[in-house]
DNA sequence: ACCCCTCTTGCAAGCGCTTTCAACGGATGC
DNA sequence: GCATCCGTTGAAAGCGCTTGCAAGAGGGGT
């Protein structure tokens, strides 16, 4: 029965030496003779000895810790950013620690003081409403995704959100659509209303009406978008939704009312989560690299903390056709 | 321009007392004057103080960390649990501090040294392969859900996966099904298996033949399982998954090969994640009640470290019917 | 035989906090 | 007026670790 956490003064005892040279062993700080590392390292073996992250912490100043402060563990759009971004970070020193904001701008405060409070060396801001105000002051390289932030240590990984929204409209005129709702949300960020943005300018260039619904970025909000849209504009022919819940939500409501798709409504996503190639019909949608875009946060963590200047990856939004779009008749 | 991390020696400094004066008023382990408790709050307030978790860790040998080892950021099982989880915690002194395993145990093993090494007061196993072996020495308690743990501080919740999936074979037999195909997995743990048990037990009894194929728990796997289930079994009429995704993947084979469902192929699944209520047709499944289950955690987490037994909540599996099964010719 | 270097090692301080213990001041009781 | 007691407070030790510094041990050169 070894003891629950053994101390390097034990270790240290063991093998006959100081707690100095186990330290110096353990690190590789300094040369250390054969016999000393060879005992050391017997003896940490036979106590199962493992430093404290916390006193190692507090000696060095160093705490290898990464924050990342995501909206929601249960996003399928997040999470598995999320998965991709620890996975990067695996083969490095630093560890992740993520905490959900509860989608909530307070509990995002909370948050962000429980992880400055753990003294994280980065900060990975993963679809929160946090902006500069408390940003401000934190001292540390704060990395995002789909949201900007400004500082001499920021870096945003932004994709053009505007020009992809932009070109899923333009998909659905090119087919003959000219009746297009599109469903935004005025819960998420940046990069939301940007998608907005592009749908108006292409209605506009179009010569055609903009219709736009607001749902929250989920499925249930998806459906009742859905139902508004139908409502408002009853000769509606396609809905262009912010994000894939939204898709699935309205896709649900147009089941119930006997509409098919896409015989009868066609309808575009946007971020095409695991879900959406399984969708019935496969969801045609606007793909966010999800994958790329963890590892490319990992990436540019790794060359924050090392001091460098990340190089921003060329990563694409594109469409990707399958199933939820017919060309209406000429 | 306020220092990055005041110290307790600053605040006292400023506060004109000692830092054991201001670890008192801040953790009210003593009485402390009024005008000193005020002069105290203020000069934290003007410098921003924050006690550092790692010094307070190191010096009273308490963490308040509660470790969540789960399978994957990406699963939209877990992912919801985990984040019932973490909000049931929030209003505790506890902080729950989550790593992945990426469905490796290796990794699993890693995560939990890593864990260890941060003094994690309490366990929390989402979905892992680890088992006693690994855990026997940890010494503290450990909770579980969706499979077993032994010991003296070991807490499984666990839910009746055999009787469910008993039933949910039922269900489909009562319709009319005789040709039912279970697709299980040989990933995932106890409660997998136990639900493959339950189907084989209601075919048993029905004197029907066990179609069992195997997935991986994942969209992809369910695809390719269900093109092998109507590759051995071409007259099948029901499908069983073993879980959501598994059912959405082999939904999606059954659309391309112009299968309907559920007019040619009945399906049931097992779960019922967020996105099942909004498949096409809305999937008839097994709902495991997901956040009742991440409160139900949470509790029983708070329990075991206030030293208290946790009392087993009351949690039912049960059968959400929606559109996907339907009656076959009498 | 002596001196100087280099390599290895231990000592001790210090990271930021808590907590025991003793001391202090004032109030009380005689 | 003196002993006593209580409530407040600070000094100091200690949590487990790292690291600058200096000492000791050899080894080689003269």
């Amino acid at each position: 029965m070894t003891k629950a956490h053994p101390t390097i003064a034990e270790v240290a005892r063991r093998a006959g030496v100081s707690p100095a040279t186990v330290s110096r062993v353990l690190n590789g700080t300094a040369r250390v003779s054969q016999e000393k590392v060879r005992a050391v390292l017997q003896a940490v073996e036979e106590l199962g000895y493992a430093p404290s992250p916390l006193a190692q912490g507090l000696a060095t100043g160093r705490s290898y810790a990464v924050g990342i402060l995501l909206s929601d563990f249960a996003s399928p759009f997040f999470g598995p950013i999320l998965e991709a971004l620890t996975l990067e970070l695996e083969a490095t020193p630093y560890r992740p620690i993520a905490v959900p904001g509860h989608w909530s701008l307070v509990r995002e405060l909370e948050a962000l003081e429980f992880l400055k409070a753990h003294r994280v060396e980065a900060l990975v801001l993963l679809g929160t409403a946090l902006d500069g105000e408390a940003l401000g002051e934190l001292g540390i390289p704060v990395l995002a995704f789909g949201q900007r932030v400004e500082g001499p240590k920021a870096w945003s990984l932004c994709l053009d959100n505007q020009k992809a929204a932009y070109e899923a409209t333009r998909y659905l005129m090119d087919r003959g659509h000219t009746r297009i709702v599109h469903v935004s949300s005025h819960r998420g960020g940046m990069d939301v209303r940007e998608r907005l943005l592009g749908y108006r300018k292409a209605m506009r260039e179009a010569g055609l009406e903009a219709r736009v619904v607001y749902g929250d970025l989920e499925e249930e909000g998806g459906y009742r978008a859905a139902a508004e849209a139908f409502r408002r504009y009853p000769d509606t022919t396609a809905l262009f939704a912010a994000n894939d819940q939204t898709a699935f939500g309205a896709r649900l409501y147009l089941y119930e009312q006997g509409l098919r798709v896409p015989e009868d409504v066609s309808l575009v996503g946007f971020d095409d989560i695991a879900l959406s190639a399984y969708q019935i019909p496969p969801l045609t949608t606007v793909r966010q690299p999800i994958q790329e875009i963890g590892i490319a946060l990992g990436r540019a963590l790794r060359a924050v903390l090392a001091g460098e200047v990340p190089t921003p990856p060329r990563l694409e939004l594109t469409l990707v056709e399958r199933a939820s779009v017919r060309e209406v008749g000429a």
